[in-house]
DNA sequence: TGCCAGGCCCTCTTTAGGGCCTT
């Protein structure tokens, strides 16, 4: 099975009917963008059905209709199609908790299961972005004046802004902490200390003028 | 009947509680 490149992720966001898989919640849309070399070379997007009717705070919150949903495939061909997209890429996701219980959820219907590593752009802007008003990904994409058509809660808007927020990040690890070349692996270890090691920790990783 | 997510993270903490973040 092909490796993820080591400068190639995808960063996902799914739309769903509620908080929880356990409890009985499905994904209603996938949105995707492939990261290559700092720049987004593939998106995906896709509404799925998942069966039921979703609440009217979910058609209001998304803007997704169930009429919309009625006419969109199923969610196990949308998550097999995603499998493919994904591949075994390195996935990036804003409270990346969230979506990795969905992708899981949803993969465990098809029998699928990849390699790839999750890596989550709140946990890292909690700790580079500690002046910030507060932490959700609207804020963040004001905060930091990223690229947006003003759309939100939607899959692949989301996952759009959340990409730009991720290569801003890597951004600024080199040009405010004096890192040569952030990779992936340094932004998880990051996301394992306290707010109040992370110059420290970073130090370890600048490139001495 | 009553309840109903789950993990991170801070603090008046660790034998706990509550806000934040995602839909």
């Amino acid at each position: 099975m092909p490796q993820s490149a080591a400068n190639t992720l995808v960063v996902l966001d799914f739309e769903t009917t509620g908080l929880s898989p356990n409890q009985g919640d499905r994904a209603i849309e996938i949105g995707a963008v492939l990261i290559e070399d700092g720049v987004i070379t593939q998106r995906f997007s896709e509404l799925m059905n998942p069966g039921f009717k979703i609440s009217r705070f979910i058609e209001d919150y998304t803007g997704i209709s169930n009429q919309m949903l009625s006419d969109a495939p199923p969610c196990d061909e949308v998550m097999a199609r995603f499998a493919r997209f994904i591949a075994n890429h390195n996935l990036v996701a804003h409270n990346a908790a969230f979506d990795q219980r969905f992708l899981d959820a949803e993969f465990a219907k098809i029998r699928h299961r990849y390699l790839g590593q999750f890596g989550c752009s709140l946990l890292v802007a909690r700790r580079l972005y500690q002046a910030a008003p507060n932490h959700q990904l609207g804020t963040l994409v004001r905060y930091k004046q990223l690229p947006t058509d003003g759309t939100f809660h939607r899959a692949l808007a989301d996952a759009e802004m959340t990409g730009h927020l991720w290569l801003a990040m890597l951004a600024d690890l080199k040009h405010d902490f004096g890192l040569c070349s952030p990779t992936f692996e340094l932004l998880q270890k990051l996301t394992k200390k306290s707010k109040a090691d992370v110059p420290r920790f970073l130090s370890q990783y600048a490139v001495k003028a």
